[in-house]
DNA sequence: CGTCAACTTGAAAGTGTTCAAGGTCTGTGG
DNA sequence: CCACAGACCTTGAACACTTTCAAGTTGACG
């Protein structure tokens, strides 16, 4: 997965139009003439371990990443959105499954001729290693997640999350839309479905959020969540300086 | 982080030595003629957030890569081995503080050099990108074992992956050395000292694992091991075919 | 309006953490 | 070579948080 936070794709549709056409910008651009294909909520677009034959943009839509154990446990690895690349990790086999959970709209582009494209051009060379680095930060910040939050800074971080996306495009109302069920937040932050639904009740109480059907949340009071959410101020400043080395380390 | 495990870099030192001098055919070959530099145990190679001027190679050593929380919490997301590329998550900021967990030796290059130079060899191009779809990979599975694994699997996980490490390396015998301390492995796989402690200690009654020294174990049942790191094949044959969906989660 | 899946809520149980104490190893200096 | 100090590791017991199991509620859609 690759989402489409950072830098270089700040550019957006209507800038990729006009620039287009000799040699494409930007990464999308070249999605921009195959076919739209449609996916169904709940239907897979492709299992882990599968060949690798095709890229995919996301254009309309949410999709999820995720891996399942031996056992039949499930891991959410991340979610997608409109204008991310799907399945750039460019191996011979995807990494992860990919399913739609709301009706998605896609294009697809030949891995083999991405790559060759992508490595003819020093235009979309560095674009790509771009997204490759914001996609290892994501999961690096998940791996902190996972690793020593607590039920309640995890959902704390997951909206936040959420917020911030929606405010990338439309910087209007607090009200995001969680168009996943409980379990995928459940699976994507390593809780149960009913911890999720305990936890998003209790920030309710708080009033930290507002219910706004079970499909949307209002996030009321953003810098509570934020601290909740215990990310600090996410850059520590630079260099040496202040590394609080104390003992008093804390966990859940 | 960029570990040294898959294709293009088999190939070994003294592959590269011979191709060498004209054009660099792989990563490491980059490094080859800059000083070696020394690192004592515990020393910090640069901080997160530092600004991403150097990246490493690891010649002899081990280092720990880590990010800490607001509240003084540790999260290790890896450790480099001799081979390894350090800081290669080409961002102008370290993502994470990397120190020496033993006496470490490395070679420092220019980011910006070394941007340039794989930017402008359609050999070290894909070498790149191989590098940092390993780390994407590894990141994933670091995710699985942070969301559903049990104290029992992470340490078992934690302990094969110590083995097949080292026997790409000499493939002799079963004992593998653990020169990170019991926190530094606490802080990778999520736990508490005390857990780790605990654990392994259990391992070792059940005749799974043996001790040989505070700082090295000999793996004795390496199918029980495996079979309790819960990885099943890690690979789900192709496609479609068998994707068990039956509710039967179990967690932890 | 009924049905089913999704969600919420409660109570009990389990796993890992926390706090505390004791033990072991290693390096240093006598 | 031994003794000591300090860091590191192990073990125990109480506690906290999340999970598990179970029942009830809500809401979407035929």
């Amino acid at each position: 997965m690759l989402s489409a936070s950072h830098a270089e794709q700040a550019q957006n549709y209507s800038d990729v139009v006009v620039a287009f056409d000799k040699e494409p910008a930007c990464l999308q651009a070249l999605f921009w003439k195959q076919p739209m294909e449609q996916l169904d909520a709940g239907r897979t677009l492709f299992f882990e371990g599968d060949q690798a034959k095709h890229l995919f943009e996301l254009v309309e839509g949410v999709l999820r990443i995720f891996k399942i154990m031996a056992d039949g446990r499930r891991v959410i690895t991340g979610f997608l959105y409109p204008g991310d690349l799907v399945g750039v990790s460019l191996r011979n086999h995807y990494l992860y499954s990919a399913e739609a959970v709301t009706p998605t709209r896609l294009r697809r582009f030949s891995r083999k001729a991405f790559e060759e494209t992508v490595s003819g051009s020093p235009e979309l060379r560095p674009q790509l290693l771009a997204r490759l680095c914001d996609e290892m930060a994501a999961a690096q910040d998940q791996m902190v997640l996972l690793s020593c939050k607590n039920a309640e800074e995890r959902l704390c971080s997951f909206l936040l999350q959420q917020l911030q996306r929606k405010r990338e495009q439309d910087c209007s109302s607090n009200v995001v839309d969680l168009p996943m069920t409980r379990l995928d937040i459940a699976d994507y932050l390593g809780l149960t479905i009913e911890t999720v639904s305990r936890t998003m009740t209790k920030l309710t109480n708080k009033g930290i959020v507002g219910p706004a059907g079970r499909h949307s949340v209002c996030i009321i009071k953003v810098g509570t969540l934020a601290h909740l959410a215990g990310e600090g101020d996410e850059y520590h400043g630079s260099s040496s300086s202040v590394i609080s080395l104390d003992n008093t380390r804390r966990r859940h």
